[in-house]
DNA sequence: CGGACTATTGAGACTCCTCAACTAACGTGG
DNA sequence: CCACGTTAGTTGAGGAGTCTCAATAGTCCG
């Protein structure tokens, strides 16, 4: 067994005894686009797993401003809550199947399956390295960077049939409520690289990348 | 047993027995003030858990800058790696003991105690969401409002035998490091928030709270 | 006492945010 | 079929805040 390995893909890594424990384990949920699966403040009594879709994992500030925390894929683990109360809101962003694992059933089912509990950690792990390089990313000021990072970021999280074709399955909003920046230096960001042919839009939600290295260039921790 | 305790004390989750089990399996590693415990790049062989002293956790970027990604308390895990291979860089900032256990050796022993390793993935899912919140923080751009997170970060994080008494066990570089701000924005900061008597400092690595509720209000999402 | 390091303060350039107007796309209902 | 309202996205001008470069204190230690 590797020890740490990637994590990206959390049901490669499960013998298939393990992915039958969960899956009979768990309860199939169905949304649709901006359908809420739980709301933050409320108490937590499961934690899900993403099979396929995207949805956004958000929090509403005092100011009003709404911050996204993190984008959900596939085989990406939430709702793992503080104290018994899950602490932000997740919605789906397009039609999306999650699977719901009552906790008392999870921790049964880790009690007795050490290597599954590993696993989790993991994928945990993974979780927690890519929530710090956000930060990284957000720390720093360019804007047509942190734009860059996200499209980066999509190619790699995302199946794409096409090569240097990247959806966008997000509004600009969210995008920006991601990053950390208005809508506004959003729009001026994506205009940026189109204007210096880095990316070209086929539409609001479809990317062709036309100068990789520029890409990048952008997106690396310059 | 609670579901998802806070996280912040992960041997006080711990029964004795589990803790026998960990310690038996540990080494314990003292470490003075900048030794460093692992470099970015190195293989992973061990996770740590910290025992006493604050330790941080950083990378080089190319841009020959320096970012923080975490101050390690007492209690937190760290080195969990990607692909084998560590990528951050952890040095002792004061003098600190920590206890390394082998990769194989944690394994092994999750393999066989389920319960145990529930314990480090709500350990780990409270680092996930610390690094959440501290994203959150990055995102706004007021250095002040940053700077009165960190303290009440490390007001809630380190012991303090006296009330509105702070330790800073960090330079202003390593706070800037840590904040995404440049090593004069945090000395504006801390000379604002001195200015306006909502602080004051006992030398550089000590403050006193003096306005309570200003310090909140600052570090308030707002 | 000198030297190295850490911390503070000042002036100008740069980037993003806010407010605002404008365009485009879409669905509804007449 | 078209007018209309709503939502999403783009673009412009001014203001706020930080970053950089630079110079000035302060501190620890030999």
């Amino acid at each position: 067994m590797r020890a740490t390995e990637g994590g990206g893909k959390l049901r490669r890594l499960l013998t298939p005894s393990q992915q039958k424990l969960l899956w009979d384990a768990a309860t199939i949920i169905n949304a649709d686009a901006r359908h809420v699966v739980y709301r933050a403040g409320s108490a937590s009594s499961a934690i899900y797993i993403c099979n396929r879709g995207v949805l956004k994992s958000y929090r509403d500030l005092p100011s009003g401003k709404r911050r996204i925390l993190a984008f959900v894929f596939a085989d990406d683990v939430f709702g793992l809550a503080e104290n018994g109360f899950y602490v932000n809101t997740v919605q789906a962003i397009t039609k999306a199947t999650c699977y719901r694992i009552p906790l008392d059933t999870i921790m049964t089912i880790l009690l007795e399956n050490g290597a599954l509990g590993w696993q989790f950690i993991s994928k945990i792990a993974y979780e927690l390295r890519e929530s710090q390089r956000r930060t990284l990313v957000i720390g720093r000021r360019s804007a047509t960077g942190r734009v860059a990072m996200l499209l980066k970021m999509l190619e790699a999280r995302l199946a794409h049939p096409t090569p240097d074709v990247i959806d966008l399955p997000m509004s600009r909003s969210e995008i920006a409520e991601f990053l950390g920046l208005s809508l506004e230096s959003v729009s001026r960001a994506t205009s940026r690289l189109t204007y210096h042919q880095i990316i070209a839009f086929n539409g609001p939600h479809q990317v062709r990348v036309l100068n990789r290295q520029s890409l990048d260039r952008l997106a690396g921790d310059l």
